[in-house]
RNA sequence: GGAGAGAUGGCUGAGCGGACGAAAGCGCCGGUCUCGAAAACCGGUAUACCUCCGUGGUAUCGUGGGUUCGAAUCCCACUCUCUCCGCCA
């Protein structure tokens, strides 16, 4: 959520921050209303103190034992219904502004490349190159079922389109890569291991954002009304809503594990082979909560910290900047960064590393105290994937697979997995 | 799922419908004392909004409604927490 004050003050910079993320006319009927909002509540501000000031001499009145006088009782009740109209109106207004200022997107910092679409992203940077092989690598879909480590079909079977099960090593891969990727944040990356709910309350999901503008996006539980998060961002931005940190606290960085659940909607019929995109998936989250002078450094630290778990897999990747249109609804400037794979012969994003500044924070009451006595203010989150789990197997699959099928397990993993290769599959491979 | 109790400031915990943003204690911050510290003593210590910026105004005692000139206090609904019983990984 974006700050009334600074709209008010400087209606035009936020303007044309947020026509440069493609949104059109963004403050159309926002500054009308403030102003309506802010009279009306001035307005039955004044009658407050009238009605409270006459209430405190009639209560002496009636101390000093004398009946208080019946008019100006009457004329107070009167008085208590214009406010309460007044109550009325505010409430309304309310809520038509919050539901503008909910609509619209945080404003990106001055260094974003501008441009509405990812063809103006930036590649920032590239480690390591792409593999070139004697053989055709194969895609993991097709690898991951002949290994017998994938199953499409049972996934399709217990749940629908776009599940998967694994099995053997496949498994193992997986929960080796996660118990790696936390002791390297908690060990190296001074991040501190929580373990959430993956389950949250509405109230969750709107101190988050995800409420009420992606919906589409998520699983709800009726009956509880309870829902699935998308990320374990949700839980851990709301770890702290509505408090104040004492002086000192600052920079929180914890690290997660979590499913992730998505209805991927909007993305119906896009990567449907494969792991790519599927309705639950395994990530490890890193979050940091920050003082406002230090988000900027903290994110090249944190997109460094998403660097290294790709470098130790030996993955090849690339940092990507996204311009101002490409970028999440709550950032301010995100990274991504793409591990070369090379079955499906593509960049994959596993981490996405954002700068949200003060927008989930405003929206959450998520504040700290600079120092003893001071006034609270707004921290900055910043959020990064560390890393996504199924791209993260697609490559390793993909990139580490020798011609006859078998994966070599990257180095860093084998004390984790207990096991140095998948071995190849007993079936012939053809590399057509 | 059944029965009961409760929800007040950072914490503990008072609060006959009128001077209560709220006693007291603890904690925290500043000061006195001290070579320094502890103790003791003194003072300060919520958040947000409005503002004609004034020792100014308004709101907030779980949430929402109601009664009243006036509600932390009375009434109603809801939510949450705790205890006991049952069930259960």
């Amino acid at each position: 959520m974006l700050s009334i004050e600074l709209i008010r003050r400087d209606p035009d910079l936020v303007r044309q921050a947020l026509e440069s993320r493609g949104e059109q006319d963004p403050l159309a009927g926002l500054l009308d209303l403030d102003a309506q909002r802010r009279q009306a509540v001035a307005q039955g501000d004044e009658l407050r103190a009238q009605r409270n000031q006459v209430s405190r001499q009639l209560g002496q009145e009636r101390a000093a034992g004398r009946e208080p006088p019946p008019e100006a009782m009457a004329e107070m009740r009167q008085v208590g219904d214009r406010i309460a109209e007044l109550e009325q109106q505010v409430k309304e207004l309310d809520e038509q502004l919050n539901q503008l200022l909910l609509g619209l997107p945080n404003i990106p910092l001055a260094e974003v490349p501008k441009g509405l679409d990812e063809s103006h992203n930036v590649i920032l940077r590239q480690w390591g190159e792409p593999l070139v092989r004697d053989f055709e690598p194969l895609p993991h879909w097709d690898l991951g079922e002949r290994l017998g480590v994938i199953d499409f079909e049972k996934g399709v079977k217990l749940s629908g389109s776009r599940f998967y099960t694994m099995f053997g090593a496949g498994a193992k891969l997986e929960r080796a890569l996660i118990s790696w990727m936390l002791d390297l944040h908690t060990l190296e990356h001074d991040y501190t291991e929580v373990m959430v709910p993956a389950v949250v309350k509405q109230e969750t999901m709107e101190g988050s954002g995800n409420l009420p503008k992606f919906v589409d996006n998520l699983y709800h539980d009726e009956e509880d009304d309870l829902w699935l998060v998308p990320t374990a961002e949700v839980p851990i931005t709301n770890l702290y809503r509505d408090d104040i940190l004492a002086p000192g606290t600052l920079p929180l960085k914890y690290v997660a594990q979590t499913p992730c659940f998505r209805r991927e909607k909007a993305a119906a019929g896009r990567d449907t082979r494969g792991i790519k995109r599927v309705h639950q998936f395994n990530k490890v989250e890193m979050y940091k909560l920050v003082e406002p002078d230090t988000s900027s450094e903290e994110l090249e630290g944190l997109v460094a910290d998403a660097e290294d778990v790709c470098k130790r897999l030996e993955l090849p990747y690339r940092v990507i900047q996204l311009c101002t249109g490409d970028m999440g609804f709550a950032s301010a400037m995100t990274y991504d960064i793409e591990v070369w794979s090379a079955g499906c012969a593509e960049w994959l994003e596993v981490s996405s590393c954002s700068n949200c500044t003060d927008f989930q924070a405003r929206r959450s009451h998520l504040r700290y105290r600079p120092s003893p006595g001071a006034r609270p203010q707004l921290l900055h989150t910043l959020n990064g994937s560390g890393l996504a789990l199924p791209r993260v197997m697609i490559a390793i699959l993909e990139n580490c697979q020798r011609a006859d099928g078998s994966v070599v397990i990257p180095q860093v993993l084998r004390p984790y997995t207990g096991f140095d290769e998948i071995p190849a599959p007993k079936t012939a491979l053809s590399t057509k």
